[in-house]
DNA sequence: TGAATTTATATCGCGTGCGATAGAATCGTC
DNA sequence: GACGATTCTATCGCACGCGATATAAATTCA
């Protein structure tokens, strides 16, 4: 007898096809959830979720490239060239090519790029009160998604 | 001494701010490696993975309405609405109103949608190969994520 | 040096995903 | 029965997210 919601017979033959059993979908749906938290939360700044993620990155290290946006977001560069066209309409960033190789394009925090950390700093907070998750459940479930990720990418 | 991916000094004033830290992002980002797995998977069956996540509802219980199919897929009608069309002009399901209540549009499945839950059945477990994941981990990881869903949602 | 290859970014097309909004059918209330 | 409120679906606009493809710069190697 358990407490968590059903998750389906597993004697049932169509078990493994059982949207309730699937953590997949669990992933997917909780997703979708996070998501909707930080369009919420991030309406002030007029930031989307993904452009949210390229400022941290740029808030921590400045004058990446392209690929290395790409690559701590887990993105394709078809994903990032338009939203950081987007950031560069904003004035958040601007975007130039590297004079040493022109294939490069170095993306480059404005002033008011990296003023709006200021603003962004109370962000985690906000999202940790709608997950209403301990410090221990949120370190535990991390490594575990990150671990699946490893696997997946592989 | 941990073994797994550093995370961040929590004394650095901007930790929260890091990427690595984030319990978001270790979702979103697992999600998008899922993501790329179904569609390496699903390519067989021509389905995206939203699709395929509405076959499952369908092959579960046929005959729901659009609501009903938003409602256990966490989706709004606005995402679900042109997906439906783009199953119904593919020939796996059929869309008409209830003659009782003309406001509701019924999703029932064709003989083709049916069908299709043959080849279907061996989908769960390559994704599952994919992952490399105990079958306890997955049972404990997927009813975490159901839990802060919860929480997400509230 | 010159040609083939590789690297870095960009363009295009398509399928989500959703907020804002609209429109038609039904319901509730008088 | 009438009319305002609610329900259900659809349309529109915009931002991802990526596979296929293109293009230019740099590198490799003959």
């Amino acid at each position: 007898m358990t407490t968590t919601a059903p998750s389906s017979d597993p004697a049932d033959p169509d078990h493994k096809l059982r949207l309730r059993t699937q953590l997949c979908f669990a992933l997917y749906s909780t997703m979708l959830g996070v998501n909707k938290v930080y369009r919420t939360v991030l309406r002030d700044l007029d930031l989307t979720y993904p452009q949210y993620l390229v400022m941290l990155v740029l808030w921590e290290r400045d004058g990446l490239n392209v690929s290395e946006i790409c690559e701590q977001l887990y993105l394709e560069t078809t994903t990032l060239t338009p939203l950081l066209k987007r950031l560069e309409a904003r004035g958040l960033v601007n975007r130039q090519r590297l004079p040493e190789d022109e294939r490069q394009v170095i993306v480059t925090l404005t002033a008011e790029g990296a003023a709006l950390k200021t603003r962004a700093a109370i962000i985690p907070d906000c999202v940790a009160e709608a997950m209403k998750c301990s410090e221990d459940d949120l370190v535990d479930l991390r490594e575990q998604l990150i671990r699946l990720r490893t696997n997946l990418i592989r």
